[in-house]
DNA sequence: GTCAATAGGTATTGTGTCGATACTAACTCT
DNA sequence: AGAGTTAGTATCGACACAATACCTATTGAC
C-alpha cells in the first residue's frame, strides 16, 4: 500500500512550503494561517467573505478564527462591514494592502522556483493528479467543496449567456463566476 | 501560469489533512506538529535522532523544536538518551506509547478513505508527481533532502550484499538502509 | 404571533507553537 | 591554549487554537 508514501510526500512538501510562507510572511508582519486567509478571502465571492466561510474553509472553529480576523483588522489587512439584510452577519474585505500582500507572497518562491524546472507536461500532469486527490478527499470524506461558482450544480447559463446562481437568483458577472463559494456543490457527473 | 493552481491544491489540501490530523491528535494528547516529530523519530537513523535533526527535517528553529521535544518527553513519547561519543548530543528514542500511538494515527484515515477510491495506476500516477514535486522544490531551493540511506550518494554496497556509510564507514543492516538520513546527499544522475 | 431552536459572531481562558535572544557546555581547529 | 563552532536549554512575547460561555438576530414550529 502506497498511501504512507503519498503522506510522507505531502507532509514533506507542505513543512517546505508552510516553513518558507512562514519567512516571507514574517517580514510583512504576517503568520501562515493570516495568510491563508487574505488569500481565501481574495478569491471568494460576496456570499463567502464571512468569518464562518473563512473558519469552514480553513478547518478551524469560528472562536478561533475570529481572533486571526481581529488581528488582520488591527494591522489593517481587511475591514468589517455588516450585512444589509441579516444583521448578525459580518462581510470582510480586503484592503489595499491586503490585497498587495497577497499577491506578493502567493505563490511563494519556494514554489515558483521548483515550478519553474518543471516541463509543460510535467505541470499539467501535477495539476491533474492534485486535482485528482482533492476531489478524492472531498468526496471520500463528505467535505464542503468551496468549488469557484462556474463549476457549481446550481450554477445556470442562459441562452444569451447571462449567468445566475439557482440558488440565490442573482445574476453574476463572468468574474463572479470564477469565484470560490461556500454552497459550492459539484454537478453529478462529477461526484 | 498553473504554479497558483498547484499552490491553491497544495494548500487545500495540507489543510484538510491537517484539520484532520488536529482532530485525531488532541483525542490523543497530540499537537500536529508534536505527531509529526514523532512520524519523523519513527523513520530516521541513529544519526538523526537528535532535536537539530528534527528542527531541520521541520524547518523550525531549534529553540522551537527543544520546547516541542519536552513536552513530548513530560508526555511519556520519546526518551532522551545522551550519546557516547559527544556529550552535547542527545538521543531521541520513541517510547512504546510513542510508536503506538505514531502507528495509530499515521496515514490519516482523511487520506486512507481517499486513496481508497483510487486505482491501483492512479496512486502510482500520484506517488511519481509527488516525488517530482518534492524532487524539485529540494533541488531547486537547495534545500537538505532527508532521503532513506539506501538512496544515497555514500551508500556502499559491496559484492558480498552488505553494506556500508560512506561518511561514518559504519556497517549497516538492511533495516538501517531504509531509513532516513539527515546526511543523506542525492546521487549524481538524480540530481 | 410567540417562543424555542438555531446561526453568526465575540470574549475569555488555558495550553501550546514559534522566533528571537541569550546562555552553557562540549567539541574542533589552528 | 584560545577562538570559533555546534548541540542544546531557558526565557519572553506574540499568536494559534479549542472550549466554554455569552449575546444578538433569524428561523421555524405551533
Amino acid at each position: 500500500m502506497n498511501t504512507e508514501s503519498i503522506y510522507d510526500y505531502l507532509e514533506r512538501i507542505a513543512n517546505l512550503i508552510r516553513t518558507d510562507v512562514r519567512k516571507t510572511g514574517v517580514a510583512k508582519g504576517l503568520q501562515p494561517v493570516q495568510l491563508e486567509a487574505l488569500h481565501y478571502l481574495s478569491r471568494c465571492n460576496r456570499y463567502s467573505n464571512t468569518p464562518v466561510a473563512v473558519a469552514d474553509y480553513l478547518g478551524l472553529t469560528k472562536g478561533t478564527v475570529s481572533q486571526t480576523l481581529g488581528v488582520l483588522e488591527s494591522s489593517g489587512f481587511i475591514e468589517k462591514q455588516a450585512d444589509l439584510n441579516d444583521r448578525r452577519v459580518v462581510h470582510l474585505n480586503l484592503t489595499v494592502d491586503g490585497a498587495r500582500v497577497v499577491s506578493d507572497a502567493i505563490p511563494p518562491n519556494i514554489l515558483k522556483s521548483a515550478v519553474d524546472g518543471l516541463s509543460e507536461t510535467s505541470r499539467n500532469e501535477i495539476t491533474a493528479t492534485l486535482n485528482q486527490v482533492l476531489r478524492e478527499l472531498q468526496t471520500a470524506n463528505k467535505l464542503k467543496t468551496f468549488g469557484s461558482c462556474k463549476t457549481c450544480r446550481y450554477h445556470l447559463t442562459q441562452e444569451d449567456g447571462r449567468r445566475r446562481c439557482g440558488l440565490t437568483m442573482e445574476w453574476l458577472t463572468e468574474a463572479d463566476a470564477e469565484k470560490i463559494c461556500r454552497e459550492h456543490q459539484p454537478t453529478a457527473e462529477s461526484v
